[in-house]
DNA sequence: AATTAGTTTAACCATTCGGTTAACAAATGT
DNA sequence: ACATTTGTTAACCGAATGGTTAAACTAATT
């Protein structure tokens, strides 16, 4: 980062407290785990990252940037509402498959500490509303779609692709659904969660 | 609980937990400060409660103890589906504005430990879909609603509901909202959120 | 070959944390 | 009145934890 030359040393560790803090969170994560799992010696991580929080910073900023480009796709761009909201979905879910732990994380750390989110604020890829919010105030105005306040809109769409990764194993529990029959109605929504909002807002 | 007399303390030191625990989760919180929240000396929690995970469980059931009525409502009711619809979602939105820091809890700690549901699983009172798909079952064959998996509109209801309350923080800073508006937000979609989903599968 | 800068390790340190102990106070029962 | 049980406190304990240090090691550079 700073004065280190190009060494595979600092990427094994990011690697490794990528999965160990998703797993168990800032407060259940120890930094002697994270060594043991890039088999490396504890105090590398200080000589690599100076402390356990800027480790962390390291981590939820990759894990951000990760992200942040998926929701842009439905919030920045250009193409017709019906198809962002086929294929934001379509894709969401396919990369949430990839990385189940990804949204937990992130909420989770969000609430642990609120003012977190002030400083991926500024953050040029930002996802913001406001494009959105134009595109669906355009096509409640030429009605093809039934009026509805577009940050509404926005969290149901959220709501319908994410929750369903960071609640399961509440869902699986009260559906009495197996991790394969699981993975295969995630696989259904798809498609199932685009025909849902598209009949909710069609006129 | 076991042999002591109706003692205040006991009652004290359980809500004191539970604000602790809501707001920083079981590794994030220290015994010493649920101790000083209850203004109790130390020793009595594990007088009491014997240890930490003790003390957490007893939080964590209660908390459970206080969700699963509220979802038992739109599973295990026999009113109509349309009019369930609508009143699950009025009570849960507003139960959830009295209570926002439930969700997150209880996901958030099922997600750190998932054999931990197993020992909720057992509860008389554990939510279960069974009635409900049954009832949705009939009501594709009836021809009053589209054809809809019943589990996976029982994942769009919950998400729907849930979702805003566990990821507030992220939502409000993509949608530019403050706390205020958010509440207003909430607070509309106590309707129109059972509008999207009584209109995305009415025929 | 000697110097230097960067890298790695084992041992160590101070603090925090969950939990215990022993003495004491307040009820409760006889 | 006395004894026993129950409730409460301060002081303490050992283990775990984030972090540091100083020395050893490695590999370029001169």
């Amino acid at each position: 980062m700073t004065k280190h030359k190009d060494n595979q040393t600092e990427e094994k560790i990011l690697i490794a407290a990528q999965q160990v803090f998703q797993a168990k969170g800032m407060d259940g994560a120890r930094m002697q785990e994270i060594a043991d799992e890039a088999r490396i010696n504890k105090a590398m991580l200080h000589y690599y990252y100076r402390s356990k929080q800027l480790l962390f910073e390291a981590v939820f900023n990759k894990a951000f940037a990760l992200l942040a480009p998926q929701l842009n796709a439905i919030l920045n761009d250009d193409s017709a509402l019906e198809d962002k909201i086929r294929s934001f979905t379509q894709n969401y879910i396919s990369f949430m498959m990839k990385h189940p732990y990804l949204p937990n994380f992130i909420i989770q750390e969000l609430n642990r500490n609120p003012k977190f989110i002030e400083s991926i604020k500024n953050n040029v890829a930002f996802p913001n509303i406001s494009k959105f919010k134009m595109q669906v105030e355009q096509e409640v105005e030429k009605g093809t779609i039934v009026s509805v306040n577009a940050e509404q809109l926005f969290i149901n769409i959220l709501s319908l692709n994410v929750f369903p990764f960071v609640a399961s194993p509440l869902i699986k529990a009260f559906t009495n659904v197996d991790d394969n029959a699981y993975k295969a109605m995630l696989e259904d929504r798809k498609t199932a969660v685009s025909d849902f909002i598209i009949n909710a807002i069609k006129k």
